[in-house]
DNA sequence: AGCAATATTCATATCATCATGATAATAGGA
DNA sequence: TCCTATTATCATGATGATATGAATATTGCT
């Protein structure tokens, strides 16, 4: 995949906070049971984005992870980039110093489909993917009512 | 990596044949020093190409591997697609069965991109690389010439 | 026939990613 | 103060990708 499984796992939780009710925490259980997706692994993916100021945590009764800014500000770049190299893919075959006056064979068609690579995820925020989820989640309610 | 080290090697190592006289076979030997890559797994990586029909290979004295087909025929998919899964990355969240009508939150922005992606890797030939390879001028001057 | 060059095959080692399980630290409430 | 719910941290295991080394089979040449 583009993305880590732990990137994606990280996509889906922060995607997951954002469409619960504001500044309530949400346990890593809840989040883990909700994503189904391993929960002490979860675990440390969230205190890394908690660590990175993206998330916050509380401990104790009442406490989980919550969203620290308001999801039309966190680009999906933002977010896996603490998990994947996301330069990795500028060039094609993996060369570090592949630049335009220093191409692999490759550069030159490739660039312009990095450079759209690197767009898609610098400019999608979650909130893109929380609005797209509640768009498309029901799709033949969505015809229905339309 | 877009691609696994594995299926850049192999690219890499049809580039390079590409690029030698017809129909006088190469030690892997001689590709491994001229890639710089570990000789006994380029060893593997070209005999997988050649069950596969894309490249030839002799035994004894003389003998070593050449493509099996001009390098205009031989598309980048073709060589990844016997090392990665080149349909991972349809949907973002690897999510296998995501649809235009089962989406994941994020297939309706990500879509494009890897269709574009796909496009790329479909449409692209051995060839291509061969000549931006060998061509000093950046590709967007060739573009312009015609 | 025998030698040397080569691909082929097999066994194993190394490493990062992915994942599990257990324990410690913290915070709120009775 | 004690109990419980929760995050924080650590140790370990599982898996696949990457890589190495050596033995075997085949071929061309002398």
């Amino acid at each position: 995949m583009i993305l880590s499984q732990t990137a994606v796992y990280a996509l889906r939780a922060m995607l997951h906070l954002a469409e619960c009710p504001d500044d309530q925490p949400v346990p890593v259980g809840d989040v883990a049971a909700a994503l189904d997706v391993p929960r002490n692994y979860l675990s440390k993916i969230l205190h890394v984005l908690a660590r990175r100021g993206l998330l916050r945590s509380a401990r104790g009764p009442g406490g989980g992870f919550s969203l620290a800014r308001a999801p039309g500000r966190t680009t999906l770049l933002e977010v896996a980039a603490h998990f994947d190299d996301m330069d990795r893919d500028r060039c094609l075959l993996g060369r570090p110093e592949c630049r335009d006056d220093d191409p692999c064979p490759a550069h030159g068609q490739w660039k312009e489909v990095a450079a759209a690579l690197h767009a898609f995820f610098r400019n999608t925020t979650i909130a893109d993917l929380a609005r797209d989820a509640t768009k498309t989640r029901p799709r033949h309610q969505q015809e229905a009512d339309s």
